[in-house]
RNA sequence: GCCGGAGUAGCUCAGCUGGCCAGAGCACCUGUCUUGUAAACAGGGGGCCACGGGUUCGAAUCCCGUCUCCGGCUCCA
């Protein structure tokens, strides 16, 4: 009996019956056997999907075989980086008796594992050195990592004698998840040196597949993310095949954090925090200029798209938040004011404020849709934990705006809300994920409500052909929404704009408009943020361009820099010039050597460094060097101006 | 909010097994230098050692509490 595999070149191979992917690898050649470190087995005929597998595995017959290797990209890093997991879990459970573990994935850069000590032990990363020399010795010995496929009560038992609670209530629940016909009747265990854990699979022959690794950070985590359960100790690590790729991965990590927004604010002078006002930004000069250019740019392309802009209080009775909804869902996170005895509450949001100024006037149905807009301050308590710079703050300028309009211009609305978001992403290079999240458990309205809702927004994604992630549950306790998230410099996931569909306000609000039939009827509101929040725009944006703002957003557009005393006047009237332009330029005339001010430009990220000399006041010209390093001498001042003047219309 | 870590000059950090007037570099100020594309030289000023309490003859250093920040988790209208 013998079986046959295709492999990814086509070719045929055969093979002896209960043949494994070690052996087919050893058909192939010595140095792929060496190499081989799983097997990906894809068998669609039998409608299997791509699985990848053990090379201790056999291989079924007529399937598609890929061998995997350290060459095999992610795949295989996922791989090494799970075993490595496994092999913490092996060192910690040695230096730490009585320790209970839970489970411990490969993810995206690296792989954690999480932990419950016992009473009165708590690991700090001064621990790691230790646990690291522990797990190299483990990786050193090269112990094979084998599997087991195990009955459920036997391995039941077996955890529930070691006390090790997590796995058992993993069994119990993977039992619980398999379908009635075809329940679960055995569990695959796999050990590696003196340690057994409960696992899917797959794992690589041995620990000596991880050629480097580094313990990261120590960190909590909720078992199973729940905040009711108990909070574990996650250990987080990465690993590469090589000590070289593992020092590049770190040396990245490292400028990704020169990039941190947080660090180049106040490098950069753009906005600082304060202990008396936590998570509230102060904006310095240099980024208010951000902040208004970017607050410009909003006021011009909503004016053009048929929005009017508006400005509302940030305080109001308590009352209307009752009505709204948001006191009996966020009224801890609310701020609140005692008002000459009367409850007062800082808005969340604007949207109650937008209805308030709708109902200050009659509508006919020639009027809508009505569109609001307002950069909008709202304050939200959010959890102390949870500040992060301006990407997370207390204190937000929301580029609000409010929709009203009928239902049958529900879906045009949405779809030119999703074009301008697009619009404005594309001027700063952003390619935003797109996210669809619908009802969530607690939420206000009818179900007819949200299945329309929900219908609506799905609707017009799909009719502009955009690519989306489905988050049920997600949704606002209002309506259903769409979101568009961006990365921050160290991978991190940012909401910025967002669309939603609003049946509910309306309703508790009782706004109306009138219609072609004279009679009243109930508008739908789409409550829409495309940038999100200054704040967290103007983070995202610093760490986009790593400090190295465009020309039209950069606070300082120019510095022009003088020689020496003798070009001090010519300074001047250069950067008198450039201002009379409308450019924003400084004038660096200190009595420091062309080198330090050069130095000092470039620290600043300034677009453009102008120097001028003796030479240069004699002939009317500038020497341009641009924060790229390149060099030109000669510029006369009228082509500089119009040259740079076009590059800020350009928005480059 | 929860777990862990940290708060010393404007910034980055040293000092912290308790005891010499609390230090360095950068920044800042003054003077000298008059500079041709990433750091001239010299001098000087600057600190409720986060805040409150405790232990001690004595606390930046040890203990407790509070606040803030950092890394995660949960949350994010």
């Amino acid at each position: 009996m013998s079986i046959a595999v295709t492999l990814p070149d086509g070719n045929q191979l055969s093979l002896p019956d209960g043949a494994t992917g070690a052996d087919a690898a050893a058909a192939i050649g010595p140095g792929l056997a060496r190499a081989a470190l799983a097997v990906r087995v894809s068998h669609p005929e039998a409608g299997e999907q791509s699985q990848l597998r053990d090379l201790s595995s056999p291989l079924p017959d007529g399937a598609q075989i890929a061998i995997i290797t350290a060459k095999s990209g992610q795949e295989a890093l996922a791989l090494i980086r799970h075993d490595a997991a496994h092999v913490l879990a092996t060192a910690v459970m040695e230096l730490y008796p009585g320790v209970k573990i839970s489970i411990g994935p490969a993810i995206e850069g690296g792989f954690y594992y999480d932990f419950d000590f016992p009473e009165g032990v708590s690991l700090s990363e001064e621990a790691f050195p230790e646990i690291e020399a522990r797990m190299r010795e483990h990786i050193a010995a090269g112990e094979p990592f084998t599997r087991t496929d195990v009955p459920v009560p036997k391995a039941r038992e077996r955890f529930v004698a070691e006390g090790q609670d997590y796995k058992v209530e993993l069994i119990d629940d993977l039992v619980a998840a398999a379908e009635p016909d075809s329940p679960l009747r055995s569990v695959s265990l796999y050990e590696n040196g003196p340690f057994t854990d409960l696992c899917r699979g797959p794992h690589a022959p041995s620990t000596a597949a991880i050629g480097a690794f580094a313990l990261q950070s120590v960190a909590g985590a909720y078992w199973r993310g729940d905040p009711s359960r108990r909070m574990l100790t996650r250990i987080y690590g990465t690993a590469f095949f090589s000590k070289k790729d593992l020092a590049e991965h770190l040396r990245l990590l490292e400028e990704a954090r020169a990039r941190d927004h947080r660090r180049l604010g106040r490098e950069l002078g753009l906005f600082a925090f304060s202990e008396i006002s936590p998570g509230s930004p102060f904006w310095k000069p240099a980024g208010m200029v951000i902040f208004n250019e970017l607050t410009e740019l909003w006021r011009a392309e909503n004016r053009a798209r048929g929005y009017r802009e508006v400005r509302t209080p940030i305080i109001y009775d308590v009352e209307l938040w009752k009505r709204s909804g948001h006191w009996e869902k966020y009224k801890d996170n609310m701020y609140f004011a005692d008002v000459d005895g009367r409850p007062m509450g800082l808005k969340p949001m604007n949207c109650p404020a937008h209805i308030e100024l709708y109902k200050d006037e009659r509508h006919s149905y020639r009027d809508l849709p009505v569109r609001y807009s307002e950069a909008g301050i709202v304050h939200r308590h959010e959890p102390s934990g949870v500040l992060h710079g301006l990407l997370r703050v207390r204190h937000i300028t929301q580029d609000d705006a409010h929709i009203f309009c009928t239902e049958e211009q529900v879906t045009d609305e949405v779809v030119a809300c999703l074009r301008f978001g697009f619009f404005m992403y594309e001027i700063f290079g952003f390619e935003p994920r797109l996210e669809l999240s619908t009802r969530p458990e607690k939420r206000i309205g009818t179900d007819e409500m949200w299945d329309r809702a929900e219908r609506a927004l799905a609707g017009a994604l799909e009719s502009e052909g955009l690519a989306y992630e489905l988050n049920p549950g997600d949704g606002a306790f209002y309506g259903p929404k769409i979101d568009l998230h961006m990365t921050d410099s160290i991978g991190r996931s940012w909401q910025l704009g967002t669309v939603q569909l609003d049946y509910s306000m309306p309703e508790r609000f009782e706004i109306s408009y009138t219609g072609a039939d004279n009679a009243e009827h109930r508008p739908v509101m789409i409550h829409r943020a495309l940038l999100g929040s200054f704040e967290r725009f103007v983070g995202i944006l610093i760490e986009h361009y790593a400090g190295r703002l465009p020309l039209w957003l950069a606070p300082s557009q120019a510095l022009v820099l003088t020689i020496s005393e003798r070009a001090a006047a010519y300074g001047g009237q250069v950067a008198q010039s450039l201002r009379d332009a409308g450019l924003r330029v400084q004038l660096d005339d200190r009595s420091e050597s062309l080198g330090r001010k050069v130095r000092d430009a470039e620290l600043s990220r300034a677009p453009y460094m102008l120097v001028v000399g003796e030479q240069e006041a004699q002939a009317g010209t500038v020497a341009v060097r641009r924060r790229d390093g390149h060099q030109e001498s000669g510029v006369h001042l009228d082509e500089l101006i119009e040259r740079l003047l076009g590059e800020v219309a350009a928005r480059r």
